[in-house]
RNA sequence: GUCCCCUUCGUCUAGAGGCCUAGGACAUCGCCCUCUCACGGCGACAACAGGGGUUCGAAUCCCCUAGGGGACGCCA
């Protein structure tokens, strides 16, 4: 069987997490499959769905490099063909028209609520005449459910489920501005594109049993149905805005790399053994169904630094100064690229982020005077400061310029002062960096050169001077 | 309220009746390395929701309870 796999946002807002992890799993499974992955914008919602959601989502599944095959669908350019599936079933006496008032409908869902009963519509024009048709109501379209019997799912993921008929009602198909509603859309289209797997969110389990009626009134075969949980936040309710940062772009823009978050991603809820990084291939290779977990996944940060942090180690260096430019707040002179170049190996040890990055790399990325921090004019200003950075300026003034005469030259230094070296590491370090906290400091040194690295030590015996730049 | 689903360390998970004294990873804590911060190395802490069955044997199968989540729109 060729597989068919679709992801089907709603162009409402941000691609979520969710949505993207959703958007992931379909393009595994296809890919493992060596099927096809198709992607549906469902803008059916003609008030909410806006052309800025459309890029974002198509922005956000770039950037996660989840490709999707054949042209896009847009639902709504397809309402003719689902209007006239509707108006099929009401020709086969499968689906009716409905007079009911919102008012109506209201009262209908309180009075089942208050009997102990499923909140529903409650079948009024199901068997009514359409010449009892109130005037001037505009009426919408209705699937006849079934009143007895069960309606049954094998989930691929929940397993078998079941249903009582009597829990569903009848949903309506088509507004009654004659626009079809999602249940009817996704049926229609998912059937005509031939989509074999439905993976979606958990919270259209309950939908699956209505369009599975759809299926059997249209008289169409269903495809398979996997129901992945949920993705939670930290306090185990369904990932939303108050959880913070919860679309695809707040975290491309808060410096994670796309594999990062696709690696994090596909362990919430997945897992391949003890297999924690995961590249793009071997996911590909070992995605499956069966191992997808039936309990949602709390999305905790520290997981996406952690794998941020080994992506951007894993990463060639001239690569990730490309995915670090965006970030960059000053611009890349071909000097300072070199500097760079150099100072990353050591730099991205220490960051979880680009945004970290590029805050380490900015002393490399900048020419004295520096501007120091009232934290680094308070360490400058000691006696002790003053004195072992002006005693480092005259014995680097004529010194070789590599790390070990370097090293020497300091320690030697330290020594003769009777200093443990921190005592004129650190000193060195605000002098140098503006920082409290840099890579090492020969490696810093070295990096910046000889002309530069006495720059900025002379400056810093007379810090108070460049508050003001 | 009604229906559906879920439950292994704080978190993500491994686990398909004996391989489990429950494994890994993140986080946390300690030690080592050390010029700071990291990285790295070593180690520690830490879980089968509870109760009943079934079985020679249960994290694993069944039932109940509790807790959590989701769905109940002319939204998707």
């Amino acid at each position: 069987m060729h597989v068919v796999t679709r992801f089907a946002p709603s162009p409402t807002g941000a691609l979520h997490l969710g949505s993207a992890r959703t958007a992931l799993f379909n393009w595994l499974f296809a890919r493992h499959h060596h099927g096809t992955f198709l992607l549906r914008i469902e803008d059916t919602d003609r008030e909410r769905s806006t052309e800025a959601s459309i890029q974002t989502i198509f922005n956000a599944l770039t950037w996660l490099n989840l490709p999707w095959d054949q042209e896009v669908v847009f639902q709504f350019s397809r309402a003719a063909l689902h209007a006239a599936a509707a108006h099929r079933l009401v020709k086969e006496g499968k689906a009716y028209y409905c007079y009911a008032t919102p008012e109506e409908l209201e009262q209908m869902r309180a009075e089942a609520k208050v009997k102990g009963l499923p909140p529903k519509y409650n079948g009024l024009w199901r068997d009514r005449s359409v010449d009892q048709a109130p005037v001037g109501v505009a009426p919408v379209v209705r699937l006849k459910m079934p009143q007895q019997g069960e309606t049954h799912v094998n989930d691929l993921v929940q397993g078998p489920v079941t249903v009582n008929n009597a829990q569903l009602d009848d949903m309506v198909l088509l507004r009654s501005d004659g626009t079809p509603t999602y249940m009817l859309s996704v049926v229609v289209d998912d059937h005509e594109a031939g989509v074999t797997h439905v993976i979606r969110g958990d919270d259209h389990l309950t939908n699956t049993f209505r369009q599975l009626q759809l299926y059997t009134a249209l008289g169409w075969t269903a495809p398979q149905f996997a129901h992945i949980p949920l993705i939670h936040g930290a306090d185990g309710a369904k990932l939303s805005k108050r959880h913070g940062a919860v679309s695809v772009d707040s975290y491309q823009a808060l410096g994670y790399l796309p594999e990062a978050m696709c690696n994090c991603l596909l362990r919430l809820g997945w897992g391949h053994g003890d297999d924690e990084i995961i590249s793009r291939e071997q996911a590909i290779a070992w995605f499956d169904i069966v191992h997808v977990g039936k309990a949602p996944a709390r999305f905790e940060l520290a997981r996406l630094d952690h794998l941020n942090a080994h992506y951007m180690r894993a990463l060639p260096d001239i690569d990730l100064i490309e995915r670090l430019k965006p970030f960059l707040t000053v611009p890349l002179s071909s000097e300072h690229h070199q500097r760079l170049l150099k100072g990353l190996p050591s730099l991205k040890q220490r960051a979880k982020t680009l945004v970290d990055l590029a805050k380490t790399a900015t002393p490399y990325l900048i020419e004295a005077p520096l501007c120091y921090v009232p934290e680094a004019l308070e360490v400058l200003r000691l006696p002790e400061s003053q004195t072992m950075i002006t005693a480092a300026l005259s014995l680097l003034a004529d010194a070789p310029w590599t790390i070990s005469t370097l090293e020497a030259a300091l320690r030697n230094l330290a020594e003769t002062n009777g200093l443990g070296f921190g005592k004129l590491a650190q000193p060195l370090r605000w002098a140098l960096t503006g920082c409290k906290v840099s890579p090492g400091i020969f490696e810093v040194l070295e990096i910046l050169g000889q002309s530069e690295s006495l720059a900025r030590l002379r400056n810093a015996c007379d810090p108070e001077s460049h508050r003001r730049l």
